[in-house]
DNA sequence: TCTGGGGTCCTAGGACCC
DNA sequence: TCTGGGGTCCTAGGACCC
């Protein structure tokens, strides 16, 4: 058989650069998108966050500190990230035709043509496929590319950023053995722990251990197959993602709940929330699984399966509330999610397919964005927060650049206008409102219609 | 002012059935 | 009259990924 390759695309710092492509004042400044409130998160860092050592997961407050007053916070724009997704892997399957997408910015394919084709032959398929993604999506990927999927995921990490690595037979072995074994995909903390407390801090060293030793350290499933992977042996297919198992949605409160009347007044939002997806998915759920993550971080989580699957929002919320347990016995509670599970085609044994359908219909049109849906509220109740997308009725979107004592700043630009110029207004001022947020990432009209050959 | 939100997979015990 | 052995489903917890 052919020597196989398989190719890793990366977006590089993707939630930040679609923040810089769609507001291109933010460009060669450092973003930092994540949650905003007191315990948020950093979702996505841009280089230029990253040099004062910003990173992914980091609380956000300390991200903020250490990149000091230049520091731009923005909140996740979920709805814009999931369309310019969209768009990067349409453009990514025109090319290569089975993709197995990991998440919002990664994936990896196997092009058949590249089947015992020699380095130079792959890197300038690499780069043309970078250069697609770069022209029709104005994001930017690295792609690594090896004899596996392990081996194409390091050297996708070894290509960033904006470039291209390809490891040849010849390196992999020398690149693995100096490997940190945290970089083995499914080596997490808990295991590195396990392994640095045996003196085996590489990859290679990893792989020089047996087959039995590694069994007795991290278990008879898991063990063998990160040992394979470690010794290069990765001969695992690139298919299309199956179908989502479960779906669920989860929030973390400002400050911890301690009684059971806080719970249930959350658990219907946070459950809504989830059914909308639920619906939007088509499927029905038959497990429901309450989530509490507890003021210590440990979670307890608590599940019921229902007869037969369903799409009934009051079974499933109810069933939700009816898991839910006593902050006054198990101590205060920071987080609550709600999941479904055991999802199945329902359509067909539904007793009210029309009702359910018009039930499907209403929850995509109000849920769409994937984003807390753009309240219609009066422009003097408006409270305007930093990062909304806005609308004016003369000078077009724009996004809200600073806000609070009764003013707003907006900055007019989105990714096909170049940078834009800021406007303060009165906070009730009736020219601005609410916007969609995806359309910062469409090119305006008269660009499209300049670009249009004729 | 420590530690988000969306997922996947594995383990282990008990119920239940043959 | 010391009670095997499988298989499947359900529940709860936990590691890991981006």
């Amino acid at each position: 058989m052919d020597a196989r390759w398989v190719l890793h695309l990366d977006m590089d710092a993707f939630f930040a650069s679609v923040e810089q492509l769609t507001r291109p004042t933010l460009r060669g400044r450092p973003v930092l998108v994540g949650g905003t409130g007191g315990r948020g998160v950093v979702a996505g860092a841009s280089y230029e966050a990253r040099v004062f050592g910003a990173r992914s997961a980091m609380p956000m407050h300390q991200a903020r500190r250490q990149v000091g007053a230049t520091a731009v916070v923005l909140p996740p724009r979920g709805a814009v990230y999931g369309m310019a997704s969209r768009r990067v892997f349409e453009t990514v399957r025109a090319v290569i035709p089975v993709v197995e997408q990991l998440s919002f910015d990664e994936a990896f394919g196997e092009p058949a043509e590249l089947a015992g084709a020699d380095r130079v032959d792959v890197e300038r398929f690499c780069e043309q496929l970078r250069r697609r993604v770069l022209d029709q999506t104005g994001l930017v990927a690295s792609v690594g590319a090896g004899s596996g999927k392990q081996i194409a995921k390091i050297a996708s990490d070894l290509a960033k950023p904006d470039g291209v690595r390809v490891v040849s037979r010849a390196e992999e072995r020398i690149l693995l053995d100096g490997l940190p074994v945290r970089r083995l995909w499914g080596i997490g903390p808990v295991a590195e722990e396990k392994l640095h407390r045996l003196g085996i801090g590489t990859v290679g060293q990893f792989a020089a251990l047996t087959g039995t030793e590694v069994a007795s350290i991290l278990g008879a499933t898991i063990g063998p197959a990160l040992h394979r992977l470690a010794c290069g042996i990765d001969d695992r297919p690139v298919a299309e993602r199956a179908e989502a198992k479960q779906i669920s949605a989860e929030s973390t409160f400002a400050a911890d709940l301690t009684t059971l009347e806080q719970l249930r007044a959350e658990v219907g939002p946070i459950g809504e929330h989830a059914y909308r997806r639920l619906l939007r998915d088509g499927r029905g759920a038959r497990t429901v699984t309450v989530k509490l993550k507890k003021a210590d971080m440990s979670v307890l989580t608590r599940s019921a399966t229902l007869p037969y699957a369903t799409t009934d929002a009051a079974a499933l919320t109810s069933a939700a509330a009816r898991l839910l347990l006593d902050p006054a016995e198990v101590g205060p509670i920071r987080l609550l999610g709600v999941g479904y599970s055991g999802l199945t085609d329902v359509r067909q044994e539904s007793l009210f397919p029309d009702l359910e359908f018009q039930e499907a219909s209403a929850a995509e049109q109000s849920d769409h964005t994937e984003m807390p849906a753009p309240q219609p509220v009066s422009p003097e109740t408006t409270p305007w927060r930093i990062g909304d997308d806005v609308a004016h009725t003369e000078l077009g979107h724009g996004w809200v650049q600073g806000a609070g004592h009764g003013v707003v700043t907006v900055r007019f630009e989105t990714r096909g206008s170049g940078p834009g110029r800021a406007r303060t207004f009165a906070a009730d001022e009736p020219a601005i409102s609410p916007a969609d947020p995806v359309d910062s990432l469409d090119w305006p009209d008269y660009i499209a219609a300049a670009r249009e050959p004729e």
